[in-house]
Formats: C-alpha cells, structure tokens, sequence
DNA sequence: TTGACAATTTGCCATTTGGCAAATTATAAT
DNA sequence: ATTATAATTTGCCAAATGGCAAATTGTCAA
C-alpha cells in the first residue's frame, strides 16, 4: 500500500550499518533477497510475520520496529528513551539504537572525530589561526 | 494461510463477551461485517492493521492481541531490563550526553559517517587476508 | 580493458487479504 | 404459523504480498 516509504529507509540503513547484504539477510530470515530490496525502496509493505523476521538480525526491538512501520500504537515512554534526553538536547532513538550497537570505545571515538569536525568546522585548529 | 489458530475463537468469545453485533463491530472499526466474520471463523487471518483496529474495542491490550495472533514474541522486557540497552547493545552515559546536544541531522550524519569508516575498515580486513 | 562473480533489481505469477452485494439464517412481532 | 427485520455467511473480485528466475548492475582480479 506504499503507507510509509520512510520504513523502507531505516531498515536499509539498518542493514547497511550492520552490515548485511540483502542474500545474507535473505538466508538469516527465510525472506528473498527481492522482496527485501522492494521492501527498502518502498515497493512492497512487509507484513507483520516479514517484519518480525527482519527485526532480530537487524537489531531492532520488535515492538518498535511495529511501532515504526505503525501496526501499533506508540508505546509510553521507556526508560531507556528517558536515558538519552538530556538537558536541552534530545537524542535521536534511532542513533541511539545505533550507536548502542557499537562497542563503548567505538563510540567514544564517534565522539572525538566529532569535535574535531566541529573545530575544524570553527577554524579554531592551530594551524589555522 | 489458514493456520490453524484458535485466534478467530478467542476473538469471537471478546466481541459476544462485550457484547457487539458483527456489524457494530464493523462501524466501530472500519472493517466489513463479512470479513470480521471470516476471521472468527478461521477462513481468513487478519492483517495487522485489522488486528490493530479491532483491538480497542473489543478491550484487548494491542500487544496482547499481536501477541496471541503470532506477530510479536511472547512478552517482553521488564522495566529493569529495559534500561539503555538497544537490541542487546548499551549506549555510553558520556556519549549520549554529548550527542544529545547537537542537533538531530547532525546526529544522523554521525552515524553516516560511521558507516562509512565500517565499510572502509570491511575492505582493509579483506585485503590482508 | 575484460571476464568472472557477487549483489541488486525486474518480470511474472500464485496466494492471500479484505470489500461489496446477494443469499442465507436467526430473531421478533403479529 | 407468517412476515419483517436484524445478523451472519457466501460468491465474487480488486489489490497487495512475496517467491522464483532472469536481467541488470556493481566489484574486483588478471
């Protein structure tokens, strides 16, 4: 029914983060490879028993990965989602659950190449002033 | 599929408890009377966005319905697991804090380009093999 | 470059969902 | 009992899902 095409990209992104090629997630999920990719580009709907299939190897939580693809309604706030907010800031649960993925080095590291852009981005390097 | 399901008679038991007609189960959820009638009787296994629509009606918790009807796992997480854990990954304290205050496309483009230095270090590891 | 091989996309089609209208069955009132 | 009306079931069909095989595109080594 094309309800949400932006489905189709998280689980692409998903995949591609994990990573995963369609064949390999074909064969870890009894779905066909074709029927994923139509999936990711938002040609086909997947179904509730797809949907449960992909979420395991992808990482997703299945009551969100419904929620996302809105086959339920969006559940009261969790814990975890509490977690991640922050003063002002929000952080988005997608890269949260992300992030999370990786291990906890990894992410410091995500956060230094951070800061670096951002003073690069500044011009506040030493060679640059 | 027919799967042989007791899932249409526990709706019926619901619909006769509360009481409804098929019909006014009909109006109240969108869904035809024959169709609905299909499903109790085990011809046709409803969607789940027609599982969604009749859940509230007939005082079925939408986690439970999925649950019986074989799309979501068997319950979920206590509160005390669900902390920060995603998928079975945790998110650092530190990182989330810092992340949380850039804004959220910079966030995603964080992950982006994660992904990026994933691939790259995908292909070094093939090379030296 | 070319050729081999992996990954993705497309064409086609069987199966299923779900709606509408007609037929059937249950329920009430006279 | 008969008739009217409500409720359910059945026949039929459009639209969508999802698999298989062929075609296409991407990637890498020689």
């Amino acid at each position: 029914m094309m309800t949400n095409n932006n489905l189709g990209a998280i689980i692409k992104q998903q995949r591609v983060m994990v990573p995963l090629t369609l064949q390999e997630l074909a064969t870890m999920t009894g779905i066909s490879p074709s029927h994923l990719g139509r999936i990711e580009r938002g040609e086909r709907f997947p179904s509730a028993h797809v949907l449960r299939k992909i979420a395991g190897p992808l990482g997703f939580d299945e009551n969100e990965l419904f929620t996302l693809a809105g086959y339920l309604s969006p559940q009261p706030p969790t814990i975890a989602e509490a977690e991640v907010s922050y003063g002002g800031g929000r952080l988005d649960p997608y890269v949260s659950r992300v992030l999370a993925q990786e291990p906890v080095d990894v992410q410091r590291a995500v956060i230094s190449i951070l800061s670096i852009l951002k003073s690069i981005a500044k011009g506040m390097t030493k060679e640059s002033r």
